[in-house]
DNA sequence: CAAATTAAATTGATATTGTCAACGAATTTG
DNA sequence: CAAATTCGTTGACAATATCAATTTAATTTG
């Protein structure tokens, strides 16, 4: 498999766990939460509280695209944000009850469809993948 | 690593990927196609000549927007279409010589830009991680 | 074989996501 | 304290994605 090939062969894992997670998540329909929206509130769950700008670090996104996407999530009341005590500038964000409930929801979803994805590793090749992932993923550079 | 953190892993790592390859792929730029245009013309490079709907398979995009893109890059000149003798349904999809140039430069471009991000991978875990990458995508189920 | 069905590509309309530049307020630095 | 930096926001716009409907060609069915 050349280097390239590993580009492709990632973005189409990608690709095929959007749409197995499209097919189930009602939930996020019904939230009116998009798959964008779902991994954000995937991330503050994980993190909070949590300010916007770890957020877009832990997510390489822009920033403004995740000032907005915030203020839709607050907007449907799935997260809350409060203005930090130490340092003013920062709004950390928090899941509000329904959120969390959201956020339950779709990491079943997605585990499982992650799950279908890996249905043709065995375990220990699971947990080797899993782990160089995130080897790989801890100390990329930035940039 | 929990299941769900593998979709947030390697969705990070496709967008570090991107941030590398947007750095250096003046490329791009010059003949104005996108990062999806240049994943198309990679993809086309590989099975040419081909059809769309075997394009669309492979990288699992929409048709619609798969015919748009198409459209884009024959009208920069970057690959030309041709109605199949065999089946008059489809339109077979080839690099023109720039499309082969601008190709090869993004294959070198984006094979750094994975390097990069695998640079704290030793070489047989790189190959560990691309042979179980290749065997999750060959046997994974579709939708 | 003719009619009905399926498949490939296109178009239209719209929604979502991504990028870039500029700005104000809070904080840190020199 | 003045200057530079950081965080969040807004504006404007570009790129990607989704879904329904349509056209033309092929295939299947009766």
């Amino acid at each position: 498999m050349k280097r390239v090939q590993i580009a492709r062969t990632v973005d189409g894992f990608m690709r095929r766990l959007h749409a197995s997670v499209h097919e189930k998540a009602q939930i996020r329909d019904r939230e009116r939460v998009g798959p964008f929206g779902g991994m954000v509130l995937m991330a503050v769950e994980e993190f909070q509280p949590v300010s916007i700008h770890l957020l877009v670090e832990h997510m390489r996104r822009d920033k403004s695209q995740m000032t907005r996407a915030v203020q839709q999530l607050e907007a449907k009341g799935l997260l809350q944000r409060a203005p930090s005590v130490d340092d003013g500038r920062l709004v950390l964000l928090s899941l509000t009850e329904k959120g969390q409930a959201v956020v339950s929801d779709l990491q079943a979803i997605v585990g499982e469809a992650v799950e279908t994805q890996l249905s043709n590793l065995e375990e220990d090749e699971r947990q080797t993948l899993m782990a160089l992932l995130d080897k790989a993923a801890s100390g990329a550079v930035d940039t």
